[in-house]
DNA sequence: CGTCACATTGATGCCTCTCAAAGCTTGTGG
DNA sequence: CCACAAGCTTTGAGAGGCATCAATGTGACG
């Protein structure tokens, strides 16, 4: 019944959302825009234009909370879709701010909109992504929930490497330890006790879970 | 151009998944299923006969990883659909157990399927409840990766409340605690230094966060 | 009235953060 | 080709905060 639409994502990019292919245009020309540094790419409140999909750079999501104080939402990572929601709401919930210089594609919303009415094996496409984005992101919270660090470390590395144990980390560890929540230090002193203990073996940019012996 | 079918959830409902209305049955009448605590709903590999959602109770989903280890990937909430992505896949994932006694509302995949695929607009409220949903891990997600538990507490407060500052509590504070990853004594004592400071006013089944002065 | 779960407070210890410093790699410019 | 800068990597010392264990109070419910 589902057949040929049905994608499947697959078992190893779950927690690895910034990984993806360009993937879909879900029917529509995006164009590029540069954010320098500190630049708003969006305002709470604002009418939404469209969808975004950062290509470089970091971007943050901000609510102002009715008691003033503001609350960090998400940060954006890079390859990643933010602001779906703006497709379901005339306005945007949450301020955008670009962290660093950055690039962004937009998916502008009218266009995107009828494309994905007027198709709907794209509106399907469009959201498996989300369901599959809906799954990296409860993986990851509950990734970060653990509080030991060598716990938080293995779990990790369990749910992201491939069959023979082994997980190529992509950028540096330092951003592997802001994607798991914790501090380089914390990072670089659990990696070594780790392959001190025999768990792990630390290999040239990658990194090896070794299988417990009961 | 969107009409009348866009939905938009509004501010407060972002973490409060589990406060949700019963919601759409997409076009299928589900049925009623009951687990005992440590049941098995359904194994990794196994044909994905369809979606859920959580009645009562409480359900985790786990994944078995390459080197034998058992990964938690989520703690499903009263009233969270889950297993979502298996209508783009022809197998689940990952396991799901039940922790305690449960009950589950089924929605058959094939049925559902080709709901979704005749009523493009029933597909786009799923959409929408899917963008919804990430919106919400995200926000979630941010909020637990604050270290210190009264900036926690606050920024929780800060995102719930509505525009007097009150946030209505729906369950016990135990719950909360576990909401947002403290332990409840850790939160009894933030909630009572936090009201000592003046920064919240504890009330019946309620807490007010006070707005601070410059 | 007894049980059970939530709510609250106390004492203790461990773990991670923080600050600090040094080695190492990479890239750039003179 | 060398020197310098910048960022990642690594290890050290110290402290603060949350988890943990423990005990008591309190309210609901049968």
């Amino acid at each position: 019944m589902s057949g040929n639409l049905v994608t499947d994502p697959g078992r190893a990019t779950e927690l690895a959302e910034a990984e993806q292919p360009p993937s879909e245009s879900f029917g529509v020309t995006p164009s590029q825009r540069h954010l320098s540094a500190g630049q708003l790419l969006f305002r709470e409140g604002a009418a939404s234009a469209g969808v975004y999909r950062l290509q470089t750079g970091r971007v943050r999501l901000f609510r102002s909370t009715p008691t003033g104080i503001q609350v960090a939402m998400h940060t954006v990572r890079r390859g990643e879709l933010f602001a779906e929601a703006s497709l379901f709401s005339a306005r945007y919930h949450c301020d955008a701010v670009a962290l660093e210089p950055s690039e962004v594609l937009v998916y502008p919303k009218r266009p995107l909109v009828q494309s994905l009415r007027e198709h709907p094996e794209r509106l399907w496409i469009f959201t498996a992504e989300l369901a599959r984005r809906v799954q990296g992101l409860r993986s990851r919270a509950e990734i970060k929930q653990i509080r030991s660090a060598s716990e938080r470390v293995l779990q990790f590395l369990a749910l992201v490497c491939d069959a023979s144990g082994v997980w190529r980390q992509e950028g540096t560890l330092k951003q592997l330890a802001d994607d798991i929540g914790l501090t380089h230090e914390a990072l670089y002193r659990t990696l070594a006790r780790l392959e001190h203990e025999g768990r792990i073996v630390r290999l040239e940019g990658a990194l090896r879970l070794r299988r417990q012996l009961p």
